[in-house]
DNA sequence: GGAACGATTGAT
DNA sequence: TCAATCGTTCCT
C-alpha cells in the first residue's frame, strides 16, 4: 500500500538515510499531473565534510539544511541546473542527501515534455535531470517531503519493484575532494544511474 | 564592487 | 574533452 515516509525517517545518521532511499519513490503532484520515479541513486553531505554546503555554516542558500529533517533543500548550480536533496540527522548539523537518479515510473509524457531528450534511459539520470524532468525548482525549497504535493514513498508502496536488489557503495560526482569518500549509493544494475559506475 | 567557482549537462 | 551560464561566496 502507499505510504509516505514519516519525518523520523530521516533523523537518523545521513548515510543511512541515503543508503534507504534507495527504492522508495519520489512523488510529485502537480497541475501537469502525477510524477512518480524509483530513487536510484543518491549520495550523502557530512557534517566536517569541506565538499557539503552547510560546512562553513548557514548562509542564506544553505539555511534549510540547518533546520530539522525531511524538508528539501534545492539549489541552482552551474548558472542552469537545480538539484534536490532532503535535509538529515539532527536539526543544525547541516546534512542532507542528494538525489541524484531516479527510475522514471508515472507521468512520463510529462517528464519528456519537460526534457528535450529521446531515450527514456536519459530523462531523470541525473541531479540536474530528474528535477528538470519532474518540474522541481527553487521553490520547493524548504518544502516538507513527508506529506505535501512533493513526497517520498515507502518501498512497499508499488510491490511490483524488486525491493532486494544490491546497494553498491562507490566514491561521489564532480567534486574535488583530496580523499574520494564512499558516500554514494546505488541499486546494482539499474539503467536509469546518472552515469558509469565503478562502486563495489 | 569584483572575481572565482560550482554536489551539471549536452554538444563536439 | 569542453563550453555554457549565473547565483553564491568570499575578498577588497
Amino acid at each position: 500500500m502507499v505510504e509516505v515516509i514519516p519525518q523520523s525517517f530521516y533523523s537518523r545518521h545521513t548515510k543511512i538515510v541515503a543508503k534507504d532511499l534507495l527504492g522508495s519513490f519520489l512523488s510529485f503532484h502537480t497541475s501537469q499531473g502525477n510524477l512518480l520515479g524509483r530513487i536510484v541513486e543518491t549520495e550523502a553531505y557530512l557534517s566536517g565534510d569541506p565538499t557539503n554546503h552547510a560546512f562553513r555554516g548557514p548562509t542564506k542558500r544553505n539555511s534549510i539544511m540547518f533546520g530539522p529533517a525531511g524538508f528539501a533543500y534545492v539549489y541552482f548550480i552551474y548558472g542552469s541546473h537545480f538539484c534536490l536533496n532532503v535535509v538529515t540527522g539532527d536539526a543544525g548539523i547541516g546534512e542532507a542527501v542528494l538525489f541524484r537518479a531516479v527510475e522514471p515510473v508515472e507521468g512520463l509524457d510529462t517528464m519528456r515534455k519537460n526534457r528535450t531528450t529521446i531515450r527514456d534511459e536519459d530523462l531523470t539520470n541525473g541531479p540536474g535531470k530528474l528535477t528538470k524532468a519532474f518540474g522541481i525548482d527553487q521553490t520547493a525549497n524548504g518544502e516538507k517531503l513527508f506529506g505535501g504535493p512533493l513526497r517520498i514513498l515507502s518501498k512497499d508502496s508499488f510491490p511490483r519493484f524488486d525491493k532486494n536488489e544490491r546497494i553498491i557503495t562507490a566514491s561521489r560526482i564532480g567534486l574535488r575532494e583530496e580523499e574520494p569518500l564512499p558516500l554514494r549509493f546505488y541499486l546494482e544494475g539499474n539503467p536509469f544511474l546518472s552515469r558509469k559506475q565503478n562502486g563495489s
